[in-house]
DNA sequence: AGAAAACAGATTGTCGACAATCTAACAAGA
DNA sequence: TCTTGTTAGATTGTCGACAATCTGTTTTCT
């Protein structure tokens, strides 16, 4: 039989594109927390209109990782050591009720695909690239999201995960220096092809807890530097304020 | 103590009135699912030009509610049993966790505010007003989710309610009766008030189960007819298609 | 000098018109 | 008759210009 799966053509619109491009900007830290997209000058550099570029920024600001206010602006989202925080608690929560899902859905196709992605782990972390190295390291988490076929649990993680990778990106950029190198994925590829959910549940807890320890100490060098007042080199939602000048 | 607490002032762009409107529409049932949002004529009736109208449902497409197909329209979502069912069964796990971080944190303002949503309920199913009634119910619920101090969980418990709130809608315009009168929710918010929070949590499950049974024969019955092929009386994803002629 | 009012510059919000694309109906050919 | 190509109508996507609003500065008055 002729089976040939052909895959959805690409979406064809300046809009995708544009929050494409700012999202990938936005969660590689390239814009940072707290700046201020300029309409008019974007709109230029990208050689379009406004018209797109604010559909695809209201996009964004329904995404979470933008934050619009009336005639002042719309601005990178600020990045606290709580938000870091209460997105970690409840991504532990969704992980356990995802695996709770997947559990009798695995199957070999499961198995291969975790191999593949726990596979772009660790050629990132040869390659040495930070960026993609986070990228894969949560698509690798995202199987489990993926398998558990409930849709809403997969757009309520993939919202998270678009938070944790600006977070895990600003925690990058800040130390400037590769992140650590060993391979922290292995046991918890290996419990996921087990037999016991419970042992792979609570691993995962603690596994995440691996993940993110450096990024509290992250966060928590922001709570102090935010709390001693030391926030003027960065761009915040101060109106007008003049951009290059 | 000269303590006064100002509200934030209203958005006062089309933009947000726009959305308020169509979100309203929406979530009420008077946009049925599937159906394909006119731009043109949208606008007109509004007296708005396209461009906050366009803008507007972008957030609603971002929200879930609305799903945007390039050049071809943007449709009220279609709602199918697994929706519902997935909603639903994230919607518990979220519900405990909720619990689980309120609970050290209630006080009297709680309590005060968990009798005045109660209240809200029992007025509003003392004059039969359905909607309202799936209003405040839905508040009742949200109470633990903004008192949790987790502004992700709140985030997503809201982004989840809007599409309950819809389901729900949709269910009583299908009955066309009202719902049942009797109050559900007293043991829930005596639970809330006592010591044992796995009780509460326990009785949480069951509760949203008591809710939602009749949900449940609503989408069943969604699956059965949607298996016949028998949507032709809806407006569906179909291209180009005619709208009042 | 200090406070209030008016102004100037810049940016966001909105509008109306045009271009690109889709769907359905119709025509042409095998 | 069925398939393929063309066309017409309608709708969405995009553009450039104008209006509304905000912020910082200057001016005016006491």
């Amino acid at each position: 039989m002729g089976k040939l799966d052909f895959p959805p053509i690409a979406d064809t619109t300046r809009r995708a594109e544009i929050a494409a491009l700012l999202r990938r900007a936005i969660l590689t830290g390239q814009l940072e927390p707290g700046q201020k997209l300029n309409e008019l000058r974007i709109a230029e550099q990208m050689q379009v209109s406004r018209a797109p570029l604010r559909e695809a920024m209201r996009e964004l600001v329904q995404e979470g990782i933008l934050t619009s206010i009336p005639y002042a602006g719309t601005f990178v989202i600020d990045v606290t050591a709580k938000d870091i925080d209460d997105a970690y608690s409840l991504n532990k929560v969704l992980d356990e009720f995802a695996i709770e899902l997947t559990w009798p859905l695995r199957d070999q196709r499961f198995f291969d695909e975790l191999d593949r992605r726990h596979e772009a782990v660790k050629q990132a972390t040869r390659d040495r690239d930070t960026t993609r190295q986070i990228e894969t390291a949560l698509q690798l988490h995202g199987l489990i999201h993926e398998w558990a076929d409930n849709s809403v649990l997969l757009e309520t993680w993939q919202r998270l995960t678009s938070r944790l990778q600006m977070y895990f990106a600003l925690h990058q950029r800040a130390r400037k220096e590769p992140v650590p190198a060993e391979d922290i994925h292995e046991t918890y590829a290996q419990l996921l092809k087990g037999a016991d959910m419970g042992a792979a549940q609570r691993h995962a807890r603690e596994h995440i807890d691996l993940d993110f320890e450096e990024l509290f100490a992250y966060a928590r060098s922001l709570e102090q530097r935010d709390s001693k007042g030391a926030r003027a080199d960065r761009a915040g939602p101060t109106r007008n304020r003049p951009d290059g000048s």
